[in-house]
DNA sequence: CGCCTATTTGATCTGATTCAAACAATGTGG
DNA sequence: CCACATTGTTTGAATCAGATCAAATAGGCG
């Protein structure tokens, strides 16, 4: 645990902020030189906890975190996000004094608080960045509601094609894709939380996809065989995302050869 | 269709934004002299579609629309959210570029479109009105949420309860309530592509709520009979709307005594 | 090695869908 | 004001995607 004001741990934030609404220097250099409070969080512990009331927020540094909550006193839970770093699952507390949701991590992660006093100040003197900052809690919704499509729509193939394809898209627009492979430490009981889905069928349907070599899936690595088929299992359209920089999708053929 | 600069319609935007936030006079009367342009818009047509790209958004003034999207070529809809007076279902626009969704009337509706440029601007002289908008956004995606742990992990029995629950709580919140009582210019149809269950279904399940007394659904008109039971049988808490004032519910006898 | 957790497989059950048809409502034009 | 069309609701029967229960197998790790 550690006050760090030298900007180290900034440049994703900046770089993750960047993407999602274009900064000037200044704004930039107002960003990195924010104080984050980081700290080091050890797998299946609770960052913020549906019925708190923070006095800060949070960005991830490093790691596989998720939004989720109960429902019943049954322990279904529901996942409604993955985070991974750059992102700002709990920026919403700035707004709404009390979570309604619970933010837990999934390994161990890396995660920068920074006081809303802090953050406020910064809004204050650099409005753009206010508007990054709603950008992202927007594109945050637009994936809810895109799971809700899911979740209410979709069969347990697409839904799993589909989230595999939105990860492997977010996960490259921070630089966290190795060509069509992403670090996905994920387990099958966690990803069924999410799809609301059993365990037992998100293996059964996993195991098509990999059948039909859609898709590697071992070791908590994920890799992408034929983007395109996925795509289409998945009924995979990324507007949503509201990406800036477009996405690099290729054939693994393709990749192997360039 | 006619331009409205004298603030007729305002009240209601006017009323919907302070429920949010809190918000100065000088700020209320930015608001209510907005230069709308009002319409009138017949059943079942799209007020943005996703992909478009609009210039304005809008807010309803009365009516019902939704927020949906459609999953594959084979008709499949997921509404995602129920729009009544006050709500602003296009408001994102203002930050993210492209719809990733669209907006349609469900009845007859009248609506109030603002440009842009005007919200912006109106904005950038009063801030703490562009905090109300980011919060109104902000509980959007909160609902969001909540619909997509209802889909993934409840049953139709508790979807059910539960929407109404929310639509009750909601419409009461802007005056829309009468007791226990609210407009709902539903069909089983439109329930069933919200809760992601066949209208069949629907059909069944709310009859078996029926039988238990716990609500009237005749005719566009929802009663709750019973709160509490309808709160239990939907696992309803309503948190996550962030609500300022606090619910008003009460057994229907209480209300016909008082 | 032994413990714990995750994945896999098999068998059975069920909430919800689908298909089909009857039965209200509500509205429309004559 | 009624015949008719249209749209929404209700009921029944057959079927299915996915859940549940139970147990075996495979990794990871101190």
């Amino acid at each position: 645990m550690s006050w760090d004001h030298s900007g180290s741990n900034a440049p994703l934030f900046v770089r993750k902020l960047a993407s999602i609404h274009p900064l000037t220097e200044a704004e930039q250099q107002g960003v990195a030189e924010l104080p984050m409070h980081v700290r080091e969080i050890r797998a299946d512990q609770d960052i913020v906890r549906e019925g708190d009331k923070p006095s800060r927020s949070c960005f991830m540094v490093e790691g596989f975190a998720c939004r989720y909550k109960m429902a019943g006193e049954d322990g279904r839970r529901q996942i409604m996000q993955f985070h991974v770093a750059g992102d700002l699952p709990d920026l919403m507390s700035l707004l709404l004094p009390v979570m309604d949701n619970s933010i837990g991590t999934l390994g161990a992660c890396k995660i920068a608080f920074v006081d809303h006093t802090v953050l406020r100040e910064l809004i204050r003197k650099h409005p753009r960045i206010g508007d990054a900052l709603w950008r992202d809690t927007l594109v945050d919704g637009a994936v809810s509601r895109e799971w809700l499509v899911g979740v209410g729509r979709r069969d347990a193939y697409a839904r799993i094609a589909h989230l595999f394809c939105e990860l492997f898209l977010r996960m490259q627009a921070v630089g966290l894709a190795d060509g069509m492979s992403i670090s996905l430490p994920l387990t099958q009981g966690e990803v069924s939380d999410a799809l609301g889905l059993s365990t037992v069928h998100v293996n059964r349907v996993a195991q098509t996809l990999r059948a039909n070599d859609l898709i590697t899936w071992k070791r908590s690595v994920l890799t992408i065989n034929h983007w395109d088929g996925l795509q289409k299992a998945g009924e995979f359209d990324p507007t949503y995302l509201h990406l800036i920089t477009p996405p690099r999708v290729a054939a693994a053929s393709d990749l192997r050869s360039a």
